[in-house]
This record gives structure tokens, sequence and C-alpha cells, in this order.
DNA sequence: CCTACCGATCGGTAGG
DNA sequence: CCTACCGATCGGTAGG
């Protein structure tokens, strides 16, 4: 490992399978089955409550071994916010872009992310609901990543809404921002009135109340 | 407002101290002295990251002090989210009760709302969005007691709406639950966005949805 | 990846 | 309300 950053190189690659000694890759098997441990302590806990301790002893391993995995506790919580965004891609941009673009991908799009919170793919609800009303006001480069992991996904909903108006689906005097935060906000609300007291019910009044700006 | 907490009458009161329980009397002023510290940490950190020893810092005080005055950390989560549900009435709900129930009712409750977000009564944007978001996850009495908060809070715009009904001001063909639910999720979901992004714009995409539901 | 250890802070108690 | 103190846990380092 001399006078490699191996850690800084992992933030951004995924797949370094091949080499020499081996230590790299078998690092990345680890990486992965803590991470999915992280990002499920984290949607229960919170970014801040994430502690090192507590993710090692879930993990089988030592305090030592996370660390060197990860580096310090903001390099952790950075490589938690890209777990859990890959994984809300694959769950709910990839059955999206499955659809033909218009309002059958944005219905998919609705529903997709309604099951992903219902089925609570991270044990606390939305990964993301959680770590914008924790991280928000937190300044710094952890609420940077979930800021930036927001943006991306109203930019897509948003981008979704043209398409949509492109194809004819949705009249052109929408404005796709402004109809995207309806549509988040309502998505956010199910997902917190569910997680809150424990009902499947605002998922209901959710899908009400998109099919009405869906038509 | 019948049940006024007596803490509030001593507010107007000069000579607190000729009472006989001078005790008693002083730990009511220190106590809401170190609230309005509780409620804005515990905004901006967390319930759980609302410390004793922080707390105790910040009011000028020492840890037993603070120990002496709540009991517990989980009294003192109780004792912070009863101060922030008294704020809130205060700042949102009595200034709606001061309009003419129906529409104009409404439409004051959401300006409080939409007013009490923006202006940070909570350092931290709105106190009970971020008590759901950490707290919706983990059981017990300070979940609860933050349930029962948002349970009336919903009971009390819901209510709003039938009164507007009544007024006929609403169709009747309108169900007071899921507008409820509606204008709810458009105020937290401005709430978040602003919080992270740190902008006012949410505030008016939230307004404009809002004043479709409210024609 | 481990053990052993560091200073700081956590919630809470004892005694005044 | 204070000081003094408790065991546990925090993030992180050293050395292997």
């Amino acid at each position: 490992m001399e006078g490699m950053p191996t850690a800084q190189l992992h933030d951004t690659m995924d797949d370094v399978a091949t080499l020499e000694d081996g230590r790299r890759v078998r690092g990345d098997v680890s990486r992965r089955a803590v991470m999915e441990r992280a990002v499920n302590l984290a949607s229960v806990e919170g970014l801040d409550g994430l502690s090192i301790g507590a993710l090692a002893a879930e993990s089988a391993m030592s305090k030592g071994g996370i660390v060197a995995l990860f580096g310090t506790k903001e390099q952790l919580q950075l490589a938690t916010v890209e777990a859990a965004r890959q994984l809300f891609t694959e769950t709910v941009i990839t059955p999206a872009l499955a659809a033909p673009a218009g309002l059958t991908r944005l219905r998919t799009l609705v529903e997709a992310w309604l099951d992903y919170s219902e089925r609570r793919v991270f044990q606390g609800g939305c990964f993301f609901a959680a770590a914008t009303a924790e991280m928000g006001t937190k300044p710094g480069p952890v609420r940077d990543a979930v800021a930036a992991a927001m943006d991306d996904w109203r930019d897509f909903v948003a981008g979704a809404v043209q398409r949509a108006i492109d194809a004819g689906d949705l009249s052109a005097t929408v404005d796709p921002d402004q109809l995207a935060f309806e549509i988040i906000a309502l998505l956010d609300g199910a997902n917190a009135a569910s997680v809150l007291r424990d009902t499947v019910e605002p998922y209901s009044r959710a899908r009400s109340a998109i099919s009405r700006l869906l038509p």
C-alpha cells in the first residue's frame, strides 16, 4: 500500500478486480459487505449516528479494520451516501428508464419510488429523506454529497416531465420544475408519514394526489 | 388555549423570588432559559445529538445542573418536544385561529406555516420535520411524543378543511384527510428543500401548488 | 486486516 | 444548582 492513496481511489472506482498483491481485491469484497450494513445502519441511526465501532460489531470486524477500509468517519459517510445512491438508482431509476418516455415512464417512476419506500429497501425508509433532514443543517462535504444526489433526483424527475410534454402527454403549459417539486413532496410526505406511524395508508394518499397531477 | 402552562405566566412577574417555594420558581425560570437553547440545539443536531454536556455549555451551567432540572436524557428529549410544540402552536396555530373559519383560516394557516419555516423560528428549520425523520425509526416514548404532535397537527389541518367545507368555501366532495395530507406534504417539501439548498424558492413552489388546491 | 492504546465525550451518580 | 467521579463509547493512531 506504500504511496498509494487507496481510500481516495476507491471513492471513485468500484471495480478494481485484478491486482497483483490481492489485498485490494479482498478489500473491495469487504467494502461491499460492510457497505450493505452501513447503508442500513445509517438509514436508521442517521449518518452521524453511524459509528465506526457499531459498524465494526455488525460486520464482525474490528474498528481498525473499518478504519483501514474507509479512512476517517467523514470518508465512511461519503462512501455510504454513494452506496445508497447506487442502490437507489438500481431500484428506482433503472425500472423507469426501461419504460417508454412520456407519461408511462413518469407513472413507472412514481410506482417504483412508492414501492422502494414501502418495501423498505433501506431499513429506515428512504435513505435520502432521512439524510436530507439530518444533514441539511450541517454544512460540509457530506451535506454537499446529499444535496448533489437530491439535485440529480429532482433533475431526473423534471427531465421525465419534460419528455412527457415533448411526447404530447402533458400540456406545454406545465412547468417541469414545479411539477417535479410537487411529485417529490408527495412521495416524501408518504414516506415520512408511513415511517412515523408504521402504516401503508399514506402511499394511497400520495398515489391519489399524483394521479390527479398526471392525467 | 385554556391549558396554558403556569411557566409562561412567570414571564410577566417581576418578583418571583417572594413565593414561598423559592427553589421551584427559580427552577422554572432556569428550565425555560435552558429549553430555548435545547429546542434550537435539537433542531440542528437532532434529538439524539442533543447532549447534556453541550446543552450545559451553551447554557453556562454544569452538567449536573441540567440533570437536576430535567432528569434523564429521555426526559430532556420529551421536555424539548413539548417546548417545541408550544412554540409551534403560538407561531402557527394561534394566528390561524384569529382568522375567520373557512378558506380564510386555511390560507392564514398555510402562510403562517411557510413564514414559520422561512423565518427559521427553529434554527434548523421546522423542528418536527427533523424530529419525524430522526425518530421515525426509533421506537420509544420520544417517537410517540413526536407522532402525537404530528397527529394533532394533521387533525388540526383536516379540521380546518372540514370547516371550510361547512362554510361552503370548498366542495363537499373534498376529503379533508386527503387534502390535509397534500397540504402538509407540500409544506414539508418546501422546508426540506429550503434547508438543504439554502434557498427560499421552494416556498414559492409550495404556495403555487397549494393555491391550486384552495381555489 | 488485527490488538492495544490515546484523549475526549457520553449519560448518569454521589454528596453537598 | 455545584464538583468530582464512574464505566462506556467515541474517532482515531501505532505497530504489526
